[in-house]
DNA sequence: TAGCTTTCTAAACATTTGTTATCGTTTTCA
DNA sequence: TGAAAACGATAACAAATGTTTAGAAAGCTA
């Protein structure tokens, strides 16, 4: 716990009395290789914090084949963020990708937070900010780049990544199929 | 103004001292149709507000060619809102596809009003998730519907849309030809 | 109104990307 | 450890999408 606390006062400014409310609230969780965080089709009623390990989020398209939509690591807030804010059934399933540690925070741990933490809502302001700004890259890049561009772009956004995770992954976050990486990856 | 007004209060509590000391810092402004309201690699130092009119953003990818990446109508606000909070060159330019009339909210305005309104961190933090939560929308879909479906989704996020704007820009929104389009459109 | 520009469609062809199948290698796990 | 599964590369072919060009209709402007 210790590290999310870390980040948090990196964020705002945080009093011990404050933290200590707030920390009754959530928990630390761990979840093996493989193993589901959050299903879609369930509305989300938590935000994660990863502590150490890596997720992806992924959904499935109109045919049913899963697609890799993000990545998150150490240090991230995770959730179908979009559905916990409209209370709808999630479209996304999170899914750790190696043995992780998260911190739990549930709904009523961020509203207890922006009701009576003195920056509660600075920080909730300022995580939106962020995962939106991460978002608009992303949709630039879709824009402005081939996915051969993108994918030499991958370890700017997810330093690390392409030798943590199968190259298929790797293919549906880039929006093409495995066999067309594999020839991207060989045309030098 | 009032439209703008009635907009605020809608999302968060705001007294009336509040607002006299935050409506100070703002104006309204007219743009003709075609002028653009901001442009690429300037630092953006405001958010707009429309309330009356159409603005499209875009983007020129690496070949030069104009992109376009979004638009917004009545009763949104709209910037390079990545650019601006982060305080770096814009990527995208913002240019009125009609007469349009947009309150200019400048970065003191927003600064001032997280600083001495009780609920400004709040409007701030709802504005980001619901920016975010489009984005969101618009990467799940390209993710999980073709472009044909994608079409005829369009007039769901923008009502009106395809009868207000030429077809190459509706094309280059979904991330295709205008000839594809036109394809698309009369394969029924 | 006349002329110029923009817009949309269409056709032909080129390019990109997807799909399927195969094969050798690596990883997993019972 | 050994069998099964997952993985990555490759080839052949198919489908989707882009590019160029042309022409007719609509819109704009002097």
């Amino acid at each position: 716990m210790e590290f999310f606390r870390f980040i948090v006062a990196q964020i705002i400014n945080c009093s011990p009395e404050e933290w200590e409310g707030f920390a009754k609230q959530i928990r630390v969780q761990e979840f093996k290789k493989n193993v589901f965080l959050a299903e879609a089709n369930r509305v989300p009623d938590e935000v994660f914090f990863i502590e150490k390990g890596l997720i992806r989020v992924l959904i499935n398209d109109s045919k049913g084949t899963e697609q890799t939509f993000h990545f998150a690591t150490e240090g991230q807030f995770i959730a179908d963020y979009a559905s916990y804010l409209r209370m709808q059934p999630a479209h996304y399933s999170l899914q750790a990708l190696e043995d992780t540690r998260v911190v739990v925070i549930p709904r009523a741990a961020i509203d207890w937070g922006y009701a009576h933490m003195k920056q509660g809502e600075k920080l909730g302001r300022l995580v939106a900010e962020q995962y939106f700004s991460y978002h608009d890259d992303r949709i630039k890049q879709t824009f402005s780049l081939t996915p051969k561009e993108r994918y030499h772009k991958i370890e700017e956004v997810f330093p690390g990544i392409l030798n943590r995770i199968p190259q298929h992954m790797i293919a549906s976050y880039l929006g093409i199929s495995s066999v067309h990486l594999s020839r991207i990856k060989n045309q030098k």
